[in-house]
DNA sequence: CGCTACATGTCGTCC
DNA sequence: GGACGACGTGTAGCG
């Protein structure tokens, strides 16, 4: 009644070679951290050695054209499973970038605490260690492990488990699995290296380039100006000789952009005396109250946009 | 060569009610603006009528035993398609919860600027306008866009495009889509309301309630205080009758916390004179830096877990 | 809607 | 590994 829609080839040994007795709920748990390369199933290693990049240079964008992956990989770009078989596959998964909506419980404890009821949610496991567990809604998911973490599967009791470990913090992403209903595993998904362009150029380099942009005469000292108290965005010299330090924010400044600012002009004012010492807030705009603050301390603000 | 694992039911007509002719490239768009209720279409209405809790309240916590749901929506809890088909079911997948392998270019731009280079990647839309476009590696998705934005897909030029459009700030993502690999459809999926456990209650009220916690004989005056620089998290009053600010993180804290706590404290200095007034930080822990700071504003640091 | 503060923030980077 | 600041932070709460 259920069966895969892709033909499952065979997978290379999982690290943790248990033995798997696939009709009893007794099984031993299987283990797989993700980011250790040196426990990483040969499978994955060899989706590596065909990066997303190799494939879509080889010929054509498209991944049909690219015979060298097949071979190398002999893998399809996904496998998809229903009910009980995706239930089985679980497995063969674990340590694989894999989609799954479940009916599910999950419980997490760590720097915070939460357990959810049963209910129909999306998980997506990736091979770095990252959990995902989104609901319905919003933008965050609503459980999750970051990278790093390792993925057990435990079939103990009634319900097999996924669990997802922290080490520092300490903590525990449980998924209790009542019923899968769909496992969606991806075999190749592309990687970071395919970001053309990155954000937004600083604000704080256009200044570099043109000082002028800010006041005329300022000579910039450094950059990422270090202090006891933190680093100082810009540091330069106006024209009558005192240091200006310089903070940058690339939207709206607030209350804790002040705070910033007067750290640093605090602490340089230590060492060259507090009438030496200027301080500029430099942003697209600011929050009135920040303003207000601000000009109490005697401190200054520049409106600079993109 | 691709069909759909699970038959497709027929759905109300999409909010736009624009002619799809299926063969041409030059269908119009397709919008659905997923929040606004009113033009939500009536199937996935339906679905609110039958919540997760209510499905899994009924009689056991599968779904096989909801009766009602299954009349009542008349739709299978997942629908899955591939290749060409699952591009084609892409239109009746607007507004509801779908998750897309598809071979795509990504661009965004807003207060940001990204563009991402053709790659095959994972990519969630929920029926409440948020987009998430993940690739293998990191927690957060590569590209996103948050509740409330529109939903729309082009079919004028080579290839398909999702387009996802926040009002302000004004920015969009569009995802070019040269290949869709795999179409998830997900009818049924849980929503906040599920939660059992909150966050650990906060330590301001293991403090409103013991306030010897903190110190003997301290008394709790107001908690979420308003002043014209921010909120005080507890503000009390020592045996000697000096005002306590008190400023509580839940983890370790940071120079940012004593910023904050400094401005509260200078603050309530203004009015009650500043011998009248003390700051504590209150945490589990705090950086050596924030401690030296701290001590030399005069600030005061009370270490308690949760 | 503007603004503040919190978050299991995550992530990069420097020390 | 800890500390620190940036982020397209997201998200709730309040005026």
């Amino acid at each position: 009644m259920t069966s895969s829609r892709s033909s499952l080839i065979s997978l290379p040994p999982l690290p943790c070679s248990s033995v798997i007795a696939p009709s009893t709920c007794q099984r031993p748990a299987l283990a797989l951290r993700s980011t250790d390369k040196k426990h990483d199933p040969m499978g994955f290693r060899a989706f590596q050695f065909c990066s997303p990049r190799s494939l879509f240079k080889s010929s054509y964008p498209g991944i049909h054209g690219c015979a060298a992956l097949e071979a190398a990989s002999a893998l399809r770009e996904f496998e998809f499973y229903e009910g009980d078989e995706a239930e089985r596959a679980l497995e063969r998964a674990l340590g694989r970038f894999f989609v799954l909506y479940a009916l599910c419980r999950v419980e997490y404890e760590g720097r915070a605490k939460s357990e959810l009821d049963w209910g129909l949610r999306i998980l997506i496991s990736k091979p770095d260690g990252t959990l995902l567990i989104h609901e319905r809604d919003k933008h965050k998911p609503r459980n999750w492990q970051p990278p790093g973490c390792r993925l057990y599967l435990l079939r103990k009791g009634r319900w097999p488990i996924l669990m997802s470990v922290r080490r520092r913090p300490y903590e525990v992403v449980k998924v209790i699995l009542e019923k899968v209903l769909a496992l969606l595993v991806v075999n190749h998904i592309a990687r970071e290296e395919l970001a053309l362009e990155k954000t937004e150029a600083d604000l704080v380099s256009r200044v570099v380039e043109e000082p002028e942009l800010v006041e005329e005469g300022l000579e910039v000292l450094d950059v990422e100006h270090p202090t006891p108290l933190g680093t100082i965005d810009l540091l330069a010299r106006d024209r009558g000789g005192r240091l200006v330090v310089c903070e940058f924010k690339r939207s709206v400044a607030g209350l804790d952009a002040v705070s910033q600012l007067r750290r640093y002009v605090e602490q340089m004012a230590e060492v060259h005396g507090r009438d030496k010492v200027r301080g500029l807030l430099i942003a697209p705009a600011i929050t009135s109250t920040a303003m207000r603050y601000l000009a109490k301390l005697g401190l200054e603000y520049k409106r600079l946009t993109f």
